[in-house]
DNA sequence: AGTATTTATATAACTGGTTATGCCAATATA
DNA sequence: TATATTGGCATAACCAGTTATATAAATACT
């Protein structure tokens, strides 16, 4: 134990294996103390014989949750016992249907009725004796699991904690050149660079800033690796478009597009702006959920300068 | 899950077993998701070299509770990733001491300071979300079964049902036959029948009832598998004599001889009795066990009629 | 000094399970 | 009716660990 008391909560997973291991190595000398001639692991086959009746190899190892080679083992080991008796299906030649034979359900009884009593009865004792609950915990963690998986647990602490990582900055003209490439890469991967494009990427004071527009910065660790743009837009309908965004591929899963999408609404919100617009490609699908869980809803198609925008959007501030 | 549901609490180990198992394989998807070259049993040897620094494989197997060829195996492994490194100490061309390469220092650093705090965060996140705490319930039982296993416990269950099996009676002419038997078996094997057996045996009404003794008889299942008599005796230190108790061997491990014991010393008290004597021979470990469990203890060597007897005890009654 | 014992490691053999594969019977499909 | 697919089972190959055994170096014991 002493080793990981030292490793944190990731001890976990070797904890229960060791404290099962320990189980099933004394389930072993259990079985040896009640003399029957009967292997541990055989238990779940017996148990659920004895419930069923007959049952055909498969659908055994269904129930127990083994392999279907793990049983038909088992089986070949039982019926040399004297334990089980196989049946040929005769309508389906390929159904085994195996049954307890007399000795097989003695057994089976002896160890229902009288073995696991006791477990049961000492297992109880131990819970008893114990403040917390081991068999309520692990009821609770089964089912937790079952809503979400470790993984996904471990993976959205992960991002939280990336997150923190990330800092959201104004832009300054340190960050022309990333503002500019961050945007090219994904846009001449997916489709072709159009005029307006290097308008706004080559001379963002004159065709954003100056304009009444805003960019911002994501920093992780200090490195930039994430921009977007607040572009003041001159049509009735809308005040602010949100657009070149663009957040580079090795910082993928660090939620850097939310935080930078969420701080250009803000920016958006302090200039007064009472619905933000924003034009897409239906082929970039992660944008496309990246706006919807920022609060961007489709709306009908309208005219605009860009040949690959198929999709447009808009968001009410409140 | 459903199938356990329907085994009571011997279902535990496997329920421990499969959730450990499926920690296990959420592990394996952990470390894919951090992109580390590094399989997820290696950590403890990670962990250890990375605390420790330079270790032996057979120290390092020590630390860890793996097996040394597991840990032989892994550190092949590792080395072939430029993970460790080798150095066969010069003084002691037997020892292979292992450090980790900067690859490796790099390497456990991440899965120490990054990953393992990714899944503390989510084991505590899981622990709070629990009314019953896993993790201290899990130091509990590991705690109880250092104390006293798990098999130790289901034995101790057994006997309990095991004596409730068991029924204490007076003497009737019915068992006269069971009562010279179940002594005869013992005394011949171990030594050889006196006059006084005979006596006894052939004669208990004569030789023990109608002097003011007692016999009890302990049915097993209805079956007389015990007998042991109160004998009044004639000598001023001492008012009764607990002597020839005889337990069938098929009825071993069923508290039989105790559970005559008591019943007999509860007799001697009826009938006002303060002090009970008996004799014994020291060959018969068991049975001395038994007497010292039963409150006896050794005193002087007195005269007997008996050639076997070699010890003497005495209890007194409160 | 020479032999026996212990220690550190490697290798082999085994274990209890798994997934992958192959075979044959049964069923669905053209 | 011939052919493809599916279902039940056995067998093979593999896996991650174990225990048992072999080898060689170091140490202890006459």
């Amino acid at each position: 134990m002493n080793f990981f008391d030292r490793t944190g909560k990731i001890a976990l997973g070797s904890r229960l294996r060791m404290l099962s291991a320990q189980m099933t190595e004394d389930a072993g000398k259990i079985y040896e103390m009640y003399q029957l001639d009967v292997s541990p692991n055989w238990f779940p086959v017996l148990f659920v014989l004895s419930q069923v009746g007959a049952l055909t190899i498969t659908e055994i190892a269904d129930k127990i949750s083994h392999s279907q080679p793990s049983v038909t083992k088992m089986v070949k080991e039982m019926l040399k016992k004297d334990l089980l008796e196989k049946q040929v299906c005769k309508e389906d030649k390929r159904r085994n249907t195996v049954r307890l034979t007399d000795k097989g359900e003695k057994n089976a009884r002896h160890i229902i009725d009288v073995q696991c009593k006791d477990v049961d009865a000492a297992v109880d004792q131990l819970l008893s004796q114990a403040n917390h609950n081991l068999w309520e915990a692990l009821a609770e963690w089964e089912f937790l699991f079952e809503q979400k998986s470790l993984f996904e647990r471990v993976k959205e602490q992960r991002k939280i904690r990336e997150a923190k990582k990330v800092k959201i900055v104004p832009y300054t003209s340190a960050f022309k050149e990333i503002f500019k490439s961050l945007n090219e890469e994904w846009i001449s991967k997916y489709f072709v660079m159009e005029k307006e494009d290097y308008k706004a990427l080559d001379h963002p004071e004159e065709y954003i800033l100056n304009l009444g527009g805003k960019i911002m910065v994501a920093l992780y660790d200090g490195e930039p690796l994430g921009v977007c743009a607040l572009i003041k837009m001159n049509d009735p309908d809308y005040d602010y478009e949100l657009a070149k965004m663009g957040v580079s591929p090795k910082a993928q899963g660090k939620s850097i597009g939310y935080l930078l999408g969420k701080s250009v609404l803000e920016e958006a919100k302090k200039l007064g702006a009472k619905k933000v617009y924003l034009e897409s490609n239906t082929v970039l699908k992660p944008a496309i959920n990246l706006y919807q869980k920022l609060g961007f809803k489709k709306v009908a198609h309208r005219p605009t300068p860009y040949s690959r925008s198929n999709i447009q959007m808009e968001k009410m501030l409140e």
